[in-house]
This record gives C-alpha cells, structure tokens and sequence, in this order.
RNA sequence: CGGGGCGUAGCGCAGUUUGGUAGCGCGCUUGUUUCGGGUACAAGAGGCCGUGAGUUCGAAUCUCGCCGCCCCGACCA
C-alpha cells in the first residue's frame, strides 16, 4: 500500500466533539468519521484492524468447535412478543415498520432469533450439543451514545449461543468460552481481566465480563491481592459484618434538627458512623422500596433489583416518601409496614446494635434501634457495595478498585430462553427437556476503541502488531532524492514479498509531516531510508513502542530480523 | 429522559452583549522555495452563519418553535 492512495485523512486538530483518547486518536488519525451520534463509518485503517481482530476471534471460536452463521439483522417483533421481551426490552431497541405496518427490530442481541432457530432444527439429544456465533452489526438505541466507538448504537459485536443437554454440558461449554476469550484478548495484545459479573435475575456463578484496564473505562471493578478473585462491582458480594454483642437498650426519639445527612446526624449525636443507619429509596414498577445500610456503607442498586425481583430501580420522589409515611433525610425502618412497602435491609444492618436510624418524622431520629424487636424487613440480603479494602468475599484479604472497559461477557442462560420459546429436544426416554442455553459475546468495535484507550501517548496510537492496520512504514526521508527513493522502494518491496504487511510513505511531503503521520497511525514499526542512513550503509528501524532505534545494515537479512522483532509487539 | 453547554468554510475558533455588505488560524488549489519531526513566501478556491417562522428599512446578531451535537446523572458489547 502507497500512502499517497490511501484513505485516511489526518487532521492537525483535535475535533470539538471527542473527549477521550481513543475517540480523539480514531478521529484524528484517519480511522473514522461520524454519521450520526454514536454511528460511524469505519475507514480502511480502522476496517483492517476490525478485519484482524474479527479473524482472531474466528479463529478461536471454530477451534472450540463453534460454527460460523448469519442471521439477519431485522427482526419480526413476534418471537420478541413470544419471549417477553418485546415490552421490556424498553427504549433502547430500536423498532422499525414495514410497508405493511409490521413491527421489525434492528437487532440489539440475537437469543430470540437463535433459539427460534435451533428450535426448528433440533428435535434430538444426538443433536446437542451445538454451538454457533456470527459477527455483525448491533443496534441499540442508547440513551446516551458517547466516547466514540466506546457505546455506540450500532456497534460490531461477536456473538455465539451453546446449546447443551444438561447444566453439565452447559458447563463444559462455558469453560471452552471462557478459555476462547481468554486467548482472544491475550493474542489482541490487550492487558485484561476477567471478572464476575451479575447475571441478574438468573442468578447462581453464571457469567464473567472480561475487563481492558483502562482509567477512562466506564465499569468498576474490585480485585483481591492475595487470591484471584476480581467482580465487577455491581456484582461482588460481601461477607455480613459481625457486630460485638451488647445489650439491647431502651429506643427513645431524639430531635436532630436540619440533619438530613448521616454526617449532620452523627455530628449532631456525637454518634460514631458506624453506629447510624442511613436510608435510601427508590422506586420499581413494583412501588417503593426503602434501602437500609450502615451510614458508611452504599447502596448497591443491582443488587437490590436482584432481590426484590423488580425490572429496575431509580431514585422515588418526595411525593412518594409522603405517601409512605415518611419524608426524605429522616427515614428509617421502625413503624413502617413491610407488607405495603418494600424494606430491604442489608444483612450487615441484622447484626447491628442499639443503632441510630431516621424517625419518618421530619427532624427527628431514634437511637438504640434494634433489629427484630423495632422492625421488621420485607427482605434481608446483601445489598452494598463494595469498597476499597473492603474484605475479598474468597480469602478474607483486602480488595482494590480499578476501572475498566467491558470488551467481552459469558453467560450461563441456562432455560431461561428455551423455555419461554419452547427450544426443547427428545432425551434418550424419548421425553421432551429445555435445552440448556450459554450466550458469549465480544464487543468487536469497541475491543478496537479500547486498544486505543490503553495503548497511546501524545503522538498517537500504539498498536499491539496483532491488530495493528499495517506492521510496517517505510519512509524516504526526501522525495527529490532519488537514491533515497529508490532504495526505499527497494526495501518496501522485498518487505511485501516477504509477506510482511508493509506500507510506504511515497507522498511528496516533508519528513515532519510524513512522521507526525505515522506517530498519529500507530504502525509498530517505521523504516527510515534517507541519505544519512545510506551512507552508512544502513536503514533505520524505529520501534513505535519504544522509542527504540536501530540501524540495520542494509546487507543483512534484515526482513528476517523484522518479522522476529514483529513477533514481540 | 432530567440538568448544563454548543451549532459560523473540511478542522479549530472569533464575530452575537450594542442589528448595517462574513472574519482569523490550520487544511485545500497553483507557483516558487525547503527537505531528518506539521518549511517559507505569494496568489487563489471555498459559507442559505443548523433549520422554520416572526420583529425590523435591514438579522449570524433580537423573539419563539424545531433539529442536531457534546458534557454530567440512571443502562450495556
């Protein structure tokens, strides 16, 4: 490939629009424009990096014996109506009407389509298992599209669905996946961490998100030092926090006047934190639900979604807390009817003594509130968030946080899909039996945004030599210099004969622009060829990563000592 | 969807307060020049000032509506 016929416009500026590197970088140097929020055109850089980490992804999918399909992108409302998910799937899908007037979807996930499908096909136990994926265009019609190719509303993703006779098969497809996965990000050349992650409402160890490292990605996650667990945060459970015995005194009100947080509260008591009960509320389609954890402990929403079996939660209105008798910044689970309204409290709550908590009354709060003789909870559980150095829910060490980009998710489906749309298969006895779903998918797009994100620095991109668009740059350093173009043609070509993905810089440009360029692309590694490196009778290697130079002699097998150095990058 | 900001040349921006013939830098074209980190000079091309309605002799500028984009919050590959 010439630069000067290649299809990447650079800009000097960063546009307005951009916020995070990877975003800025793809936009800047070339890889892509936008046609809409959060929809892109993917030019031929960024199409041969998606290209490559599409072929890694291929390759090890079909080495787990997984097989390559397509189904289509427009789907018939029907087989969402069928399993429900039709109305829940809310705003985010992005519906579409025939001629007719029949409703379509552009496909936000594929389970329906899928198991529509197998459903058709697969009739026997000697059939299973059977797994499938196919890599294609996504549509969700995202609240909040942003950070470029980082959540986009249409986005490339991979997507494969198991189908197994039992859990223990089930099972032994999840590991292959997991294990796919792994090798996926690993040859992607990307530093990642697999983590457990919620799998809502299904519960059980059923699903690992893998994590990029990266500062600016938008998912929390905890890890332990001395074991290996790590979970995203939603997801990491906590081990109940045991209180030393003491004996139950007295409940008496107190006025707390204009203490509306649990800081005023316990200042105003003179109250250690860890002696207050703080309340948080929301509301479900299911009505009111009132949150209690220890004052210096988080409410984690997902978990109380998971138990109180509700679609979703946001944060109720005053409106709604008068209602219940209570009013917002004094509230607190005594009196209040746990049949009416949902009281969930955290089961570190449960081991708590004497504590003060809010008194449903506007400027007051009770002290020495015990649990099981003042309240009653609708539901106890294990409700907070996790924190820094919070105990490993494993080994009892110390957690620590990091941030980190969701490139990948397994999941264990179990029968939820196969029940609902019927995908059953005859046994050995000739009975009917739901077949036992996995799904796996690797956001392919934003794998390539979130190499990026990791590997940059002020001058560009820096790409792992897996996914990088080119593995080579060759540059003449003056265009009227004819030997120096000579030789670099020379060199570009025997690079290409030699199978190495090279690329030249043949643009009647000055030096600092053609190397600004390549900076800004990211190539791994630039050949140099101008009068001052013919003269010695050598060429010039510069490693992207690095910084590295080194001059190899132009007689040496230096294609040899390119391809070796590539395999490292 | 709630809150905030912004739409003027391909990109980055000024001009809007106080209405009066649309500007700057980069990029682009042509010529000369330069040639190891975005060379210099000169001459050019390029704009329904997001869009619709209004106010006015006159609107980028004032008023209202709409559309789009970005940021902060609740969701996900």
């Amino acid at each position: 490939m010439r630069v000067s016929k290649l299809y990447a416009p650079t800009l000097r500026e960063v546009p307005a629009e951009a916020e995070i590197p990877s975003h800025k970088l793809m936009l800047r140097a070339g890889y892509m424009r936008k046609a809409a929020g959060g929809i892109y055109t993917y030019l031929p850089l960024a199409w041969r990096v998606l290209h490559k980490i599409e072929n890694i992804v291929r390759e090890e999918m079909d080495a787990i014996g997984s097989q390559e399909i397509l189904m289509p992108v427009v789907q018939p409302a029907e087989i969402w109506q069928e399993s429900g998910r039709w109305d829940v799937y809310g705003a985010e899908m992005w519906r579409v009407k025939d001629r007719h007037s029949r409703e379509f979807c552009l496909g936000p996930t594929h389970e329906e389509m899928v198991t529509t499908l197998i459903r058709a096909d697969v009739r026997s136990y000697r059939q299973l298992p059977l797994c499938v994926y196919q890599i294609q265009d996504k549509f969700r019609d995202e609240r909040r599209p942003r950070f470029g190719l980082m959540r986009s509303r249409e986005f490339i993703m991979k997507d494969a669905y198991s189908f197994d006779v039992d859990e223990a098969g089930l099972n032994a497809s999840y590991k292959a996946m997991y294990d796919a996965y792994t090798r996926i990000f690993t040859r992607c050349g990307l530093k990642f961490r697999p983590v457990e992650a919620d799998s809502g409402a299904i519960g059980g160890s059923g699903s690992h998100e893998f994590m990029v490292l990266a500062d600016s990605g938008e998912a929390e996650i905890v890890y332990c030092e001395k074991c290996n667990y790590a979970a995203n945060t939603e997801k990491a459970e906590l081990h109940v926090i045991e209180t030393a015995p003491e004996a139950a005194q007295e409940k008496q009100i107190v006025a707390t006047p204009d203490c509306k947080t649990i800081a005023d509260v316990c200042a105003y008591l003179k109250l250690p934190v860890e002696k207050s009960v703080k309340a948080v509320a929301y509301k479900s389609e299911k009505g009111l639900i009132l949150c209690f954890v220890r004052g210096d402990h988080e409410v984690n929403e997902v978990k109380v979604v998971n138990t109180c079996h509700v679609l979703g939660v946001e944060m109720a209105d005053e409106a709604m807390l008068t209602a219940a008798g209570t009013v917002g910044g004094y509230m607190g689970p005594v009196g209040l009817d746990p049949k009416k309204i949902m009281i969930v409290v955290d089961q570190s709550v449960m081991k708590m003594h004497n504590f003060c908590c809010g008194a449903n009354k506007e400027g007051f709060h009770y002290l020495n509130v015990n649990p099981g003789r003042d309240f009653t909870p609708t539901y106890v559980a294990d409700i907070r968030l996790i924190q820094e150095g919070d105990a490993c829910p494993h080994c009892g060490g110390k957690v620590s946080k990091a941030r980190g980009i969701e490139v990948g998710q397994v999941f264990k489906l179990f029968t939820k899909y196969s029940e609902a749309l019927k995908a059953t298969y005859l046994d050995e006895g000739g009975k009917p039996k739901p077949m036992q779903m996995g799904c796996y998918g690797v956001g392919v797009s934003r794998t390539m945004a979130a190499a990026v994100e990791q590997y940059n620095d002020e001058n560009g991109i820096i790409w792992p030599a897996a996914i990088a668009p080119y593995h080579v740059l060759v540059v003449p350093v003056n265009n009227k210099d004819q030997e120096s173009v000579q030789k670099a043609e020379e060199i570009y070509t025997q690079l290409q004969q030699a199978g190495v993905e090279v690329i030249i810089d043949d643009r009647n440009e000055r030096p600092g622009v053609k190397f600004k360029d390549a900076d800004l692309i990211g190539y791994p590694l630039r050949v140099v060829v101008g009068p001052k490196t013919i003269s010695t009778g050598n060429l010039e290697l510069k490693i992207r990563k690095t910084g590295e130079v080194k001059m190899l002699p132009l007689i040496s097998d230096y294609v040899t000592t390119i391809k070796e150095l590539l395999k490292t990058l």
